[in-house]
RNA sequence: GCCGGAGUGGCGGAAUUGGUAGACGCAAGGGACUUAAAAUCCCUCGUUCCAAAAGAGCGUGCCGGUUCAAAUCCGGCCUCCGGCACCA
């Protein structure tokens, strides 16, 4: 008697009420002391490797994080379930500006600050249940990590992929940093919303144009990846075919160089602009004070200025000469700096000679006019400047940028814009008037940043031997930590003399130091790979001598999760950093995102959560109200992961009603299913209701899987979880067969939950007298014969519309469906003797009969 | 302005290739249990006509088209969201 209730305590210890605080707290303490989710190379499996974007330690993790992470969380766990080798990893993106801001003003150290919070946020990940290794924990401020972006660097520096060089440049004022292009949103810091200014700076930048090609011509690989984001990239990378053409300058030496990616238009260039930073500019403007004026408003957007500068270009192709202008309009960056203006065919040309009553001159004519006839083609005997175009030139409110047929074009005239690009170029290259050329909108990546908290570049100004890299053997430069910060003036770095003063590693005389950093993003451009290898010191130099190392194992990613804002940064520089660490040697794959998941952002009350709305849902608190199980479970019902998230309290509340009421039957049930040893095969009879149960059983678990891998729709997986627990809900259970069918459906539904609900999943996996762990349990498979409905509702139709319903066996051949459609009350009633023309059978779905009047 | 994406009940959302529109959940209403409440369980739940039922009409942003059949395909609009924006 003893002994049976011994027995009886070990294996049923379930309590009537679901517990959530109780559960989770056990079975994170028994997956963690099993080191389950601890991952090693393992040829013989298929790998999957899942990452979610790793966080920045802000200090708390917020609801994005929850959702984002459980979103990872299931697929990795799913992916383990179906035998694949997964390696689902965290770190932090431990770097930034926030350190010092909290340092500013709590008078904490960045370092101590950040630690804290990874210290934190870490115990909050663990209590949501994530299945990381945490033995592979990446901290990007940690030297160990970051000695290896200072080793890329100087990789990079060797392979002429970074370079330094003085350029206008980004400057917030408030942040006190440089930021790049791609960190500016509309004007302002991405970070602080600052509006950004330009100053000329010299900077440390990556040359990410060297790969502008590869990128754009990598983005139609990228078949897994959201369309919209490929296109984002696109349209960054920005590529533009065109051709450079040289304008001499009437009583001066040398030539202006003008981009264009539309040569057909030549013919109608009436002036020149040149940017005011343009080195031309200076030549051909005496009146400095004037030039600075322009200068000033460089690159406004709000109005267009210029100033003549009283010389004259010739166009290379018909001999014109026309008037040079300085305009603030023209970028410096892109092209050539200067730019032919054919007013008539570009818009903003045309509002620039309204401007300054400059001729416009209609030199493309649309192929069909309005009323849907040909042009009139001008007579090329009438002469240049006295075309058919000229009668247009006066009549024009707007520019005409379409494609057309040239007209008033010398020898190209009465040819269509494409075939006259073709021509032109040809001649152009012919008679060395010029060259085709690619241009990119893509800039390099400036990578300087006058900031502490941030990797020291690892370079040294020595007077006598100009720019020395730090030898190899001495990284990492670390970054000292007795510094004073005061958001004021400059580096910190500057003030640290310990820091600042070094030998030259080349003549061994008094040096400095670089004092700027990297841009954080150079830290999460390649921390994917850091993955690959377990805890512990590594040897990038060694793995460049290994072929077919762990890194090749792991890489690509099969599956990237995160917030769409990272679009182009983050996504684009990791591109970038994958090709080159290719070219180094390190690696096979050339993409590190085979694909991408965009999940959507978490909104209250019509807006994104944030401190300053204050619209936020503390993960703490869902969890302890309802525990991490519900809280994962809501974030993944409420809607697919790419949309965003409408905030529900109450549909928190009806996840949490699934979840007990799960509870609740299996514990009223628990010795049941524990005494259930019947087992299921196919002969035996069964009730009807027993055996509705056992293919809706079968019918799920085919559901699930193929929500789960038909672009990872949880939310109906989860729904067709809910309407399992409907049925079993509604089965009464009474011979043994019922109850082996029963435990049956409790089992699969225990499993199927697992990955989005593992605590629960494993406490009754356990209390209905199963060993643990529920996550070694194989993914089911589903009997494709025993998910059929034995009857299906057959829809008949007339004309249309839903007229009748009868139940058919599935497999009742077209023309005996059609007779029986024909042959029900209803349709006989509605038919009457009006004429049948036609009916359509789709095979086990309805009967379409279409009839006369 | 250009390039994307999306518009479905009171709400979040479902409908895999054109084939029963509204799965699942929330809210709401009614009922059971209870001295009562909470919790739980059961029923109803797009809309109009009808006292109600039966039944019929209408209904996936708007207008038109293709088709036996359209939330789904095509054309034209409207609205919202996102990205880019003097890139020559």
């Amino acid at each position: 008697m003893l002994v049976f209730f011994l027995r009886f305590q070990e294996v049923v210890d379930l309590e009537e009420r679901y517990n959530a605080q109780r559960i989770e707290l056990k079975w994170q303490r028994y997956w963690a002391e099993k080191g389950i989710y601890k991952t090693d190379l393992d040829p013989s499996k298929k790998k999957f490797y899942c990452l979610e974007m790793f966080p920045y330690p802000s200090g708390e993790i917020h609801m994005g994080h929850v959702r984002n992470y459980a979103i990872g969380d299931v697929i990795a766990r799913y992916k383990r379930m179906r035998g694949y080798n997964v390696l689902h990893p965290m770190g932090w993106d431990a770097f930034g500006l926030p350190a010092e801001n909290a340092a500013i003003k709590h008078a904490v150290h960045p370092s101590e600050w950040t630690y804290k919070n990874i210290d934190y946020m870490k115990k909050q990940l663990n209590r949501i249940g994530l299945s990381y290794d945490w033995e592979r924990e990446v901290t990007t401020c940690n030297p160990e990590y970051y000695k290896w972006n200072q080793w890329f660097f100087l990789k990079m520096l060797e392979k002429g992929l970074a370079y330094r060089k003085y350029s206008y440049v980004n400057w917030c004022p408030s942040c006190a940093t440089v930021l790049a292009n791609e960190q500016v949103i509309d004007e302002k810091c991405w970070r602080c919303d600052s509006i950004v200014i330009q100053k000329k700076l010299e900077q440390w930048f990556f040359k990410i144009t060297h790969y502008a090609e590869e990128l754009l011509q990598g983005c139609n690989e990228l078949m897994g990846w959201p369309e919209r984001v490929v296109l984002m990239q696109k349209n960054w990378i920005g590529k533009g075919e065109g051709v450079e053409v040289y304008f001499p300058i009437v009583g001066m030496d040398g030539q202006l160089k003008i981009f264009t990616t539309r040569p057909d238009t030549l013919f109608g260039v009436t002036f020149m602009c040149i940017a005011p930073g343009h080195p031309m500019s200076e030549k051909l403007i005496k009146d400095i004070d004037k030039l600075e004026t322009i200068k000033a408003k460089y690159g406004r957007e709000d109005e267009k200025i210029g100033l003549f500068t009283g010389y004259y270009a010739v166009n290379p192709l018909n001999g014109n000469k026309v008037p040079v202008y300085i305009a603030n309009f023209v970028l410096m960056e892109y092209g050539t700096g200067a730019i032919m203006s054919v007013p008539a065919h570009d818009q903003r040309d045309f509002e620039f000679a309204k401007k300054y009553d400059l001729p416009v001159k209609v030199v493309i004519v649309p192929e069909h006019d309005s009323r849907g006839c040909p042009p009139t083609h001008p007579s090329p005997s009438r002469g240049e400047g006295k075309g058919g175009g000229e009668a247009l030139d006066a009549q024009l409110t707007e520019a005409y940028e379409d494609e057309g047929i040239l007209v008033d074009s010398g020898q190209f005239t009465g040819l269509r814009s494409d075939i006259a690009r073709q021509h032109i170029i040809k001649f152009i290259e012919e008679k060395g008037l010029g060259k085709a050329v690619v241009n990119f909108k893509l800039r390099d990546w400036g990578i300087s940043r006058q900031r502490y908290w941030g990797t020291p570049i690892p370079i040294i100004y020595c007077d006598r031997c100009g720019i020395v890299p730090v030898p190899e053997k001495d990284l990492p430069v670390i970054l000292p930590e007795d510094v004073k910060i005061t958001g004021k003036g400059g580096s910190p770095l500057l003030e640290s003399e310990e820091f600042l003063k070094v030998q030259c590693p080349k003549c061994g005389d008094n040096a400095r130091r670089e004092t700027d950093t990297m841009d954080t993003f150079v830290d999460s451009s390649w921390y994917f790979i850091r993955y690959c290898f377990r805890k512990g010191d590594i040897d990038l130099n060694s793995e460049l001598r290994t072929p077919d190392s762990e890194v090749d194992y792991w890489m690509p990613i099969d599956q990237y999760i995160g917030g769409v804002e990272h679009a182009v940064l983050h996504l684009l520089y990791s591109r970038f950093f994958t090709k080159v660490i290719r070219d180094l040697g390190l690696l096979n794959a050339g993409e590190p995102f085979q694909n991408l998941l965009t999940q959507g952002m978490v909104i209250k009350d019509g807006a994104k959560m944030s401190k300053s709305k204050g619209n936020v849902v503390d993960p703490n608190y869902l969890i302890e109200e309802y525990g991490a199980d519900t809280s994962r479970l809501f974030s993944l019902f409420a809607a697919p992961p790419e949309k965003d998230l409408e905030w529900s309290d109450k549909g928190v509340e009806g996840v949490y009603r699934f979840l007990n009421r799960i509870w609740g039957i299996v514990y009223k049930n628990k010795f049941k299913i524990q005494n259930s040893k019947f087992k299921i095969n196919k002969a035996f009879s069964l009730q009807s209701s027993a055996l509705g149960l056992y293919r809706k059983t079968h019918q799920t678990i085919k559901r699930v899987t193929t929500d789960i891998e038909r672009q990872y729709h949880f939310n109906t997986a989860i729904a067709g979880l809910m309407e399992l627990m409907n049925e079993i809900t509604s089965f009464d259970p009474k011979s043994n067969e019922d109850w082996a069918i029963f435990k049956f459906a409790i089992e699969k539904l225990l499993i199927l939950l697992c990955p989005f609900s593992p605590h629960i999943a494993e406490e009754l996996w356990e209390g209905i007298g199963n060993e643990p762990s529920i996550l070694e349990q194989k993914w089911p498979d589903w009997d494709e014969e025993a998910a059929k409905e034995e009857k299906i509702e057959l829809v008949i139709q007339i004309n249309g519309k839903l007229r009748s319903k009868i139940m058919i066996s599935p497999g009742v051949p077209d023309d005996e469906i059609k007779k029986m459609a024909l042959n029900d009350q209803k349709i006989k009633e509605i038919v009457g003797a009006k004429v049948i023309k036609k009916v359509i059978v789709v095979r086990g779905k309805l009967v379409n009969i279409v009839i006369g009047e």
